[in-house]
DNA sequence: TCCTAGTTACGTACGCCGTACGTAGTGCGC
DNA sequence: GCGCACTACGTACGGCGTACGTAACTAGGA
């Protein structure tokens, strides 16, 4: 038996292929997309060993020769969408360049809109986050801050691109799990929103909604979060 | 059979009393309040229909009478914990005033570490996350700006907050699922990262760790991001 | 005042889940 | 060519959310 599980791992410092028995039938690429496949298609929750092993056409528990826990499965597929990031040679503005980064990363979880869920400091150090984090520096080479800074640089605008989608996402990835339309559950929170709001307990908050200034432009909102975030770093500079 | 589930609805809307049977033996509260007792003692997952019943003291099913779907729990506990926000009557400088929010908020999710997985917009409107908004807004009441830039404001600090408060948490509460201790998850990850970076791959993360300013402390970057946040905003002013 | 309809309480059961364990077959390193 | 570490995978256990059915109860309308 393989390092089954009960003792402490990473998924990446274990040998995809073992040498002395049979060749195994899947890579670690196949079953990472794979799962990939379906949380797209049908949602994270329904990434389960089980269905996941379906989709390869293997016995359930053969999944387990592979990985030795769900939860690293959650790692590979974390790590192989990472891969999708298009990585390019450095213009010299870093801002620029943060600003192509975040709207990357924006589409890369429109695409997976499971990636948000997925995402922690923990699963930052796989190979493609390691190249995606590289790069990322490489950007910030003309910033003249220390490597601290820079990676808080980083930490942030990934941060605030992963709360905005996560915001943008969030009803529609919500319905998935509801035997409702995600129009029947928005028209509910809204009346019962509206019906709080009439009570005259909330003014600032009625006064809000009073200024509706039409539907809202949620680009527009997330290109003035990251304009933000990035004049706050610019005064501070190389200090700190 | 009362809106048992299978049609929208928003448990705030809900009459806790429905006037035509026997009186319900628990209120609300002391539901949500059971709930938010198990999450902090064992974690989120523990939160279970069959553990809370238990908790309480009734049948599992008899949960489903004053909640209907399990989701709807995990509303009630948001908003429990929401009311322990403390509101004051703002200080005129809304720059500190947000500072005391967000280190309040920070304080609240270390006390109950399941919070930030459970942050959602579609919570925001839960009747103490209302009062919360309003006391947030009361607070920007000198900050020359639109009520849509305040709440975007808010939520940008709201979302800063969450981000890295969960980042904190991350390796403590992911060691409650796995069958090993924090320091052998955190032992393990290092020593594949340091073999990595040793690689020589990836020249940018070795220098950043190479300048090793000692340990880390978390509560000043907290405070770091939080200052570069408001910049960002006072620069911009009330225009946008 | 009594009837009844709608509520509460809750046991049972179904179909999922992660995964421990055991067995059989396979092919590399010695 | 032998043995052993590997692969493959069926079975089974304990847990989950929750649909459904039944019995007890009580407030409203007659």
């Amino acid at each position: 038996m393989a390092g089954r599980a009960a003792e402490p791992h990473v998924i990446w410092a274990r040998p995809e292929r073992a040498g002395r028995g049979p060749r195994p039938a899947y890579t670690r690429d196949e079953i990472a997309a794979a799962a990939v496949r379906i949380a797209d298609a049908e949602g994270l929750d329904a990434v389960s060993m089980r269905h996941v092993a379906a989709e390869l056409g293997c016995g359930t528990m053969s999944l387990y020769n592979y990985v030795p826990r769900k939860e690293d499965l959650h790692e590979l597929m974390v790590d192989a969408v990472s891969g999708e990031h298009e990585l390019w040679e450095p213009s010299g503005d870093w801002r620029a360049d943060m600003l192509r980064v975040a709207h990357q990363t924006r589409a890369l979880m429109h695409r997976h809109p499971w990636l948000p869920r997925l995402m922690s400091p923990v699963y930052g150090f796989s190979p493609n986050a390691l190249r995606y984090l590289e790069h990322c520096l490489a950007c910030l080479d003309p910033f003249e801050a220390s490597y601290g800074t820079k990676l808080e640089l980083v930490a942030m605008v990934n941060g605030v691109v992963t709360t905005y989608v996560s915001n943008e996402l969030a009803t529609t990835e919500r319905t998935r799990s509801l035997p409702w339309s995600q129009e029947q559950e928005d028209a509910v929170r809204i009346a019962y929103l509206g019906s709080r709001i009439a009570s005259g307990a909330y003014p600032r908050m009625a006064a809000a909604f009073a200024e509706d200034s039409g539907p809202i432009d949620l680009e527009a909102v997330f290109r003035r979060a990251l304009t933000r975030v990035l004049d706050g770093f610019e005064r501070t500079g190389g200090s700190a």
